[in-house]
DNA sequence: GTGAAAGCGCTAACAG
DNA sequence: CTGTTAGCGCTTTCAC
């Protein structure tokens, strides 16, 4: 591969001016840098990063650590991270420790050694984490936040998007509203129920059937919820789900029970997760929270800090968006 | 940050010593090696690896360079990769081009600059698409094959995975066997179409209903292609279906009609996409095109030309697998 | 305007 | 066994 000195061979002048053409610096007749550019061309010359970081001190390059395998959730969240920094001419070093702390602790090694300028930590879990450690480098949580508050922690506000998804079905005239969710055991599901509660609340109103029903984040449960829920006897005619798959098994047993979504029944679901939401019969009016804007946040915060030295500590709630589809609406459904 | 000068201050010995040290090479006193790496310890020594790359050529680092913007498809690819290079002590530079050629060369020269080790290219587009060019490291195509026969490309082999589907098809008994897939612009939809063919020729059959249906990718597409096939009044008892998605489709759709699955019609799908396949009711046979396993066998390719030089050239299909669910089973349904 | 030289942190010969 | 030294490819003063 060449170098600059076989760049500075082949336009006949010094390494200190190739150096000086290729960055755009110092004073340099435009003629020489031209011949300079051309040699470079002809040659194919990359100037060699590694040299340039090993004397500037920076590499232009993040490590992003996550502890999920590329999930649902980490997906957009690294697209957001991958859409500011690559903005920023900043590369990204993808380590996954598949929640294994042992690999983690490795790969945070390899990020130091490798020098990186900072670090995004994101996962799966929203309970909060403990921090990797004490580093000289700027570090950003996403999704996942950290238990130290001297951290900078960025996530979406579950509560918040909890009341928009009951204040919409309130607004569409329910006021029998139910809740299926996710296991007890997750933050998220105690926030979302902890918002909806509060929405209801703030109209005089309590959930239906004498609660939320806590299962699994999955299809399977939202049938079965479903099914409860219509045994129960209990009239109702709004459901807000704590997740996309929960609501399109919700929507599916109410169908089949010759329950119309939404003409008796209002549907809300959480994520906006498009597969999900858009196949739902009805499509699927949900929460969506904004992971990509959360990545592009986070990624922005650490670029800040980059540049500018100290991170400010923190816990940053975004907010979530209401999309509607016709799960609530009075459009005619599809096929 | 401390440097080997720093530990070998404290160790109270030369840099050259710090380096063998921390290396496991030549000739050391155990004594001296445990003073050095106690010393390191102490002071939070992390060598650098820009330092240590340019000078032995070698960075520990490859490119993944991905068209797709994380899609479902390339994770699971991306996974397998990160696999079989983490196990090496590698790291990946994830860069996603977008589908942008001006971006994809942008990145290219940026993972030259950096001295990656070697470069896998991967997308969600099955059609061939062009080299990323003429690279002075190894490139391996996975998923994405280059229309270049001198480079390596690894994908499966829907041929193979289609006939796996429609053997399993004719093996439970169905004789009558629709098609339903994807726009028949997408290679792999023709691939798959005929391989099916193939090996209901090879049986002395042929498509029911004149014939392959050519749609879309999406579940509305599945519902909307049953009910074609209903309203043809021709009779079938097994639906070969070109994704999880379409089949997840037709499956709602029979049962809607009141045909049973497997009962009266037995369906196979393709993709082994977990999230649909085991909602579908009934779960899912299908085939799996084993993506994880492609990551793996490109990278551990990869890594063989890094360490041997140059890269073997060719198109290699990797075989699918059916997995067998209650879709074409004679097991009770699920809720 | 341009060139010469020092040095970023590390490894690998070669001395001792 | 351990220390010394010469670079890897680049940027950046400081002379000219």
């Amino acid at each position: 591969m060449p170098t600059v000195a076989d760049v500075a061979a082949r336009a006949g002048v010094s390494v200190g001016t190739v150096s000086k053409a290729m960055n755009g610096r110092g004073q340099l007749r435009a003629q020489t840098r031209e011949r300079v550019l051309e040699a470079a061309r002809e040659l194919g010359f990359h100037p060699n990063a590694l040299a340039r970081g090993l004397l500037t001190g920076r590499t232009y390059t993040v490590g992003v650590l996550t502890t999920e395998s590329f999930g649902r959730f980490t997906i957009p969240i690294m697209l957001g991270v991958e859409d500011a920094l690559g903005a920023g001419e900043i590369s990204t070093l993808l380590c996954d420790s598949r929640d294994d702390p042992l690999r983690e602790q490795h790969y945070v090694r390899t990020l130091l050694s490798r020098r990186v300028d900072g670090i995004v930590v994101t996962g799966r879990r929203r309970d909060p984490r403990p921090p990797i450690g004490e580093l000289p480098i700027p570090v950003v949580y996403v999704f996942a936040v950290s238990e130290s508050p001297s951290d900078l922690s960025i996530t979406y506000d579950d509560e918040q998007g909890a009341e928009l998804a009951v204040n919409h079905l309130l607004l569409t005239g329910r006021t029998r509203v139910a809740h299926v969710t996710g296991p007890r055991r997750h933050l998220s599901a105690r926030l979302r129920e902890g918002g909806a509660r509060a929405a209801l609340a703030a109209a005089g109103l309590d959930f239906v059937a004498g609660g939320a029903l806590w299962g699994e984040w999955s299809e399977v449960w939202g049938r079965e919820a479903a099914h409860i829920l219509l045994r129960s006897g209990e009239p109702f005619d709004g459901v807000f789900c704590g997740s996309d798959q929960i609501a399109r098994g919700v929507a599916d047993t109410l169908r089949e029970a010759g329950r119309a979504v939404p003409g008796d029944v209002a549907l809300v679901g959480f994520d906006n997760w498009d597969v999900m939401a858009e196949a739902c019969r009805p499509p699927l009016t949900t929460i969506d929270p904004n992971l990509s804007e959360l990545g592009r946040v986070a990624a922005g915060r650490l670029l800040r800090a980059i540049e500018g030295g100290a991170i400010e500590p923190g816990r940053i709630l975004l907010p979530c968006d209401l999309v509607i589809r016709q799960s609530t609406s009075a459009a005619p459904a599809a096929v």
